[in-house]
DNA sequence: ACCTTTATATAGGAAATCTACATATAGAGA
DNA sequence: TCTCTATATGTAGATTTCCTATATAAAGGT
């Protein structure tokens, strides 16, 4: 129903640009204290799915002498993400009304 | 690494108790125009689960001539809810510093 | 030389999800 | 009465996703 890995990667490329590791640290660091840090084995295969379903594109480029792996957010996964922000919002709104 | 479709059904829990239906109608609800509907098929696999890790219990009850399966939230189940809530503050936090 | 970190990725098994089906009761309307 | 829809709780099987372990290679530290 709603892949929230995947949208904490869209979440991360929404800020800026990254390779692969460059990711699975960021998102090991935002996740951190809360749950498992993120492994390759998951994330290599989420971003080949993302990548196929148009959500995001990848481009090898130099950088200090290593040929990376750029992941960039598309239009359509910026889409995806308006959808978790709101989500977001509603469960904030959710538990402000219960009190918990 | 993080079932969000459970942490739904603990928040709703949460607000109160629940027998299946009820809670199946309150999702679809919740996600309205942003997901899918709760489908039966998805609802009563994750109830079992979650009640056999302990994050929920259930009671057979009468109400208005029918015998309803009522499902509550326990203290593990709302331990694990709060990670939830510190991970959505940070996803809003997130989201407002990159302006999006 | 050896170890750790960086960097990307696959294979196989486990878990979760989705689609479809099964069953039963209650109520509304023709 | 018969039929349809809504209520209510589930299971079976296929697909998808996730986790664990492993593979490879380069770079940097000691």
């Amino acid at each position: 129903m709603f892949s929230f890995h995947d949208n904490l990667i869209l979440m991360m490329l929404a800020k800026k640009e990254m390779y692969g590791y460059e990711l699975m640290k960021s998102l090991t660091e935002f996740t951190s204290g809360l749950y498992e840090p993120t492994k390759s084995g998951t994330l290599y295969p989420a971003l080949k799915r993302l990548e196929d379903r148009g959500l995001i594109t990848s481009e090898m480029r130099e950088h200090e002498g290593n040929t990376l792996k750029y992941y960039r957010i598309t239009e359509k996964g910026k889409n995806r993400l308006e959808r978790m922000w709101t989500m977001v919002s509603r469960i904030e709104e959710f538990r402000s009304k219960i009190g918990v």
